[in-house]
DNA sequence: GCGACAG
DNA sequence: ATCTTGTCGC
């Protein structure tokens, strides 16, 4: 009972998510990253996963899944819109990736149970989130450059960062999903992130699932 | 009531 | 998220 449409459930759900999450430090640095998104029409949803070598992030494997859509996009509630697309897609994998980079929030979430917390944890899989805007939480602007970071602040504790990663570019937000902390999070989007301003893994991702979509 | 609100 | 042309700037 991973997965609900009811949204009480949905809460209860959040909270184990929440309860079973370890922020513990990245063993050693990983060989391989995928980046996961998802694209829509109007009734169906693609979900692309793109497993890169950590060290050069040339791709390895590339999978793609397409459903039906069960759940509405509710803010605090997109692990369940996305969420079972992005389990039957890794499932898909011949490849087991060492660490997963999520298009949307780790523990910066209402409840510490964002999407990719969420994965992390059903997963087992070490995890980051990186969104293009933040859910919950304060923060102050980081200086220009890339690199520069500011911490995600929300009910007085530190759920990840505002992390530049494009020297003048709107910043991304960074929280630790499963099994790494936030620096691990910021490293692991910085190494990922060389000429755009999302990591590598969720651009190709991105571009992958919108072109599978364009296709339906 | 008003503002915020991942994708 | 998605619908969309041109346009400013490196």
């Amino acid at each position: 009972m991973q997965w609900t449409n009811d949204i009480s459930e949905a809460v209860r759900i959040q909270n184990e998510i929440a309860e079973a999450v370890r922020l513990t430090p990245l063993i050693s640095e990983p060989e391989t990253v995928a980046g996961m998104d998802v694209a829509f029409t109007d009734t169906e949803a693609v979900c692309a996963v793109v497993v890169m070598r950590y060290k050069d992030l040339e791709i390895i494997e590339e999978g793609i899944l397409k459903d039906s859509l069960l759940f509405p996009y509710i803010p605090g509630y997109l692990s369940f819109r996305e969420g079972p697309l992005m389990k039957k897609a890794l499932e898909c994998l011949n490849t087991k990736p060492d660490i997963l980079l999520i298009d949307g929030q780790g523990i910066a979430h209402p409840r510490g149970a964002g999407i990719a917390t969420h994965i992390g944890v059903l997963t087992g899989l070490p995890s980051v989130g990186c969104a293009k805007s933040k859910l919950v939480g304060e923060y102050e602007e980081p200086c220009p450059e890339r690199g520069c970071w500011s911490k995600l602040l929300y009910e007085g504790r530190t759920v990840g960062a505002a992390v530049r990663t494009r020297t003048e570019v709107k910043p991304v937000f960074v929280s630790p999903g499963h099994l790494v902390t936030l620096d691990d999070a910021i490293r692991v989007v910085l190494h990922c992130s060389t000429k755009y301003r999302l990591p590598e893994p969720i651009r190709r991702a991105d571009h992958l699932s919108r072109r599978f979509k364009n296709l339906l």
